[in-house]
DNA sequence: AGGAGGATGATCACAACT
DNA sequence: AGTTGTGATCATCCTCCT
């Protein structure tokens, strides 16, 4: 309500300030001369670099170019010959890991930035980035490291980028994961680059990124505990709406029947994209930023079904004439599990469950609170029923017998959340439950996406992205919107044949084109599928939160975690539709 | 090899309180 | 205005078992 013209005010207070070019700076050029000893050499652009090259030799332009200096690749080419490209490249890498002393270079990087500002009080160890403590890695050259290092630069990235990734993502992490994380940050890059030239009635790229690069440097912040004061709220925090009913629902309908999207979010194609609405400071603001700047519509299911599901979408679709799938599933834990009222103590007053994760209870835990209950005969003194009442909340346990508690079965899972009994049936339990908690919750999708249906009745070219086990065909399906092609989206083979499976036993007469991974899905292949059927009308996606839930205990990284960062590629994809004519 | 089971806090917003 | 408490959360990693 409040959120749609105070919003914008309070979004560009002290964007353009000079701190903000310091961040953007400084994260640039810490991250290419983190490994770079030739710092002089780099920090201007490629240009600049290439052409301060010793020789005008095309190996020598080839290894300047990916960020060594001059000096250095004349060097190596002195010791191996010009052909033997593979000798060169591990001997500037191992020169720069000889040469660089990164705790130094961060130290002056820093200076660098911060002396002529108050916020020079920052201590000088970044610690998320000086994590070079591993000395024998850097000097072995055909350490795990290195060899990984290599792979990333015989596919063409630089040095720095690389190092950065290896950094930020782990050593353990795979070499797609790497690219993956690097391709985030060029893309906040190029955008830069290709500003001036494209003059698309867009956003301000340049905006864009120092925004991210300002949300990574409060991450940062936040790990140092500088102790003595806190640091500067940002006023952008995304507001969640109490109730948390997005633009309205089937109850409640005419909460707002109208909104304004940012010219530059207008559809067709529209999209429609999905993740946790709880997630760490300033996620919902870079995800918006990127998406055009629409204001994300955030919903819990617990309107829709029997169980809460905080979740935040934005899309560009009309919010007026939307309607509910039927029948309405139920609404309450007594109408979703009418046997289990026989075994419900009075004191446990829930009615809706809480959001339905990837994981469940453990017998033990359920054999505890049959074992604290036992001792009772009538009514539990109040210290047991708040135990038993905070497990029950916390792993969504219903009652099944006396005293007895348990977990959901898979088929009341998807009951739940709207998918047809048995969907993902024939595979793994745990598997189940894991697919189940990351997909979409059915009726609440649906009632987003039903104004399509009026708008495209001979049905839809959809591209879905992430589709893990097909929330968003299935919603499609049950509104009876023809899917006439669909390019599905999932790493995980489990799911695809979960969907596959579907599709089949629905009798779809469209065609379903399945791929893998989204880092793979380039132009060249956007372009051949919508030559093929004439573009997509609709694009889905619910990129992974691992890293933005707060039940991720070791890893949540927010928005440039390993998984979360792929929420990139759906910007990128998107972006690539949108742009692309057919 | 792969599945099942179990143990493992942290972050954030909001409410209630001093 | 600052502090404390409370509730909620599309998870990960290790070990054991078949």
């Amino acid at each position: 309500m409040d959120g749609n013209t105070s919003g914008e005010d309070g979004n560009d207070i002290d964007w353009s300030t000079e701190d903000e070019l310091e961040i953007e700076s400084f994260t640039l050029s810490s991250s290419s001369s983190l490994t770079v000893p030739g710092r002089e050499a780099i920090v201007g652009s490629g240009e600049a670099s290439s052409s301060q090259g010793p020789s005008n030799s095309k190996v020598v332009d080839h290894f300047v170019g990916m960020g060594f200096s001059g000096k250095m690749v004349a060097k190596a080419i002195q010791e191996h010959g010009e052909e033997n490209t593979d000798s060169i490249l591990e001997t500037l890498l191992t020169y720069s890991a000889l040469e660089s002393s990164p705790q130094e270079q961060q130290q002056v990087d820093c200076d660098d930035q911060f002396s002529s500002d108050s916020k020079a009080s920052f201590p000088d160890d970044f610690s998320d980035i000086d994590s070079y403590s591993d000395n024998e890695d850097i000097l072995n050259p055909t350490s795990e490291k290195n060899k990984k290092l290599l792979s990333l630069v015989n596919m063409g990235y630089t040095v720095g980028e690389a190092s950065i990734a290896i950094e930020r993502c782990g050593l353990d992490s795979t070499v797609v994961e790497l690219t993956d994380f690097i391709c985030a940050a060029q893309m906040a890059r190029a955008e830069d680059a290709h500003l001036p030239l494209e003059e698309k009635p867009r956003l301000n790229h340049a905006y864009k990124k120092r925004k991210l690069l300002e949300y990574e440097l409060l991450k940062k912040k936040k790990h140092m505990r500088l102790g003595n004061k806190t640091i500067d709220e940002d006023d952008e925090a995304v507001h969640l709406p109490n109730p948390m009913v997005g633009f309205g629902i089937p109850s409640e309908p005419c909460l707002k029947t109208h909104r304004n999207l940012p010219e530059a979010a207008l559809g067709p194609p529209y999209f429609y994209y999905e993740n946790v609405a709880l997630t760490p400071k300033g996620v919902w603001s870079t995800i918006s930023r990127f998406l055009y700047d629409v204001q994300p519509e955030f919903v819990d299911s617990k309107y829709f079904c029997a169980a809460a599901r905080k979740r935040g979408y934005v899309h560009n679709l009309p919010i007026e004439n939307r309607f509910p799938l039927i029948p309405l599933p139920p609404h309450t834990i007594h109408e979703a599990f009418p046997l289990i009222r026989k075994w419900w103590p009075s004191w446990d007053t829930r009615t809706k469950l809480n959001c339905l994760l990837t994981s469940i209870a453990s017998a033990k835990s359920t054999e505890r609170i049959r074992k604290a209950l036992e001792d009772y005969d009538g009514e539990p003194p109040l210290r047991v029923q708040k135990y038993v009442l905070d497990e029950c909340r916390k792993w969504n346990l219903v009652w099944v017998g006396r005293n007895k508690v348990a977990p959901l079965e898979p088929d009341e899972v998807e009951m739940l959340l709207g998918f047809p009994k048995n969907h993902t049936r024939g595979i793994s339990r745990t598997d189940r439950y894991k697919s189940l908690g990351n997909s979409f919750q059915i009726d609440t999708v649906a009632y987003h996406l039903s104004v399509l249906k009026d708008m495209f009745p001979n049905g839809i070219n959809l591209l879905s992205l992430f589709s893990g086990i097909g929330g968003a065909e299935i919603a499609l399906h049950r509104l009876g919107i023809r899917l006439k092609n669909v390019v599905s989206v999932e790493i995980s083979a489990v799911n695809r044949n979960v969907v596959r499976s579907w599709w089949e036993q629905t009798n779809q007469r469209g065609n379903l084109y399945d791929l893998d991974d989204v880092q793979q899905l380039n132009g060249d292949r956007l372009e051949h599928y919508m030559t093929l059927f004439g573009g997509f009308d609709l694009v889905v996606g619910g990129s992974p939160c691992n890293n933005l839930t707060g039940s991720n205990r070791l890893h949540r990284d927010g928005l440039e975690g390993k998984e979360s960062s792929l929420f990139y590629h759906y910007y990128r994809i998107l972006d690539l539709v949108r742009s692309i004519k057919t």
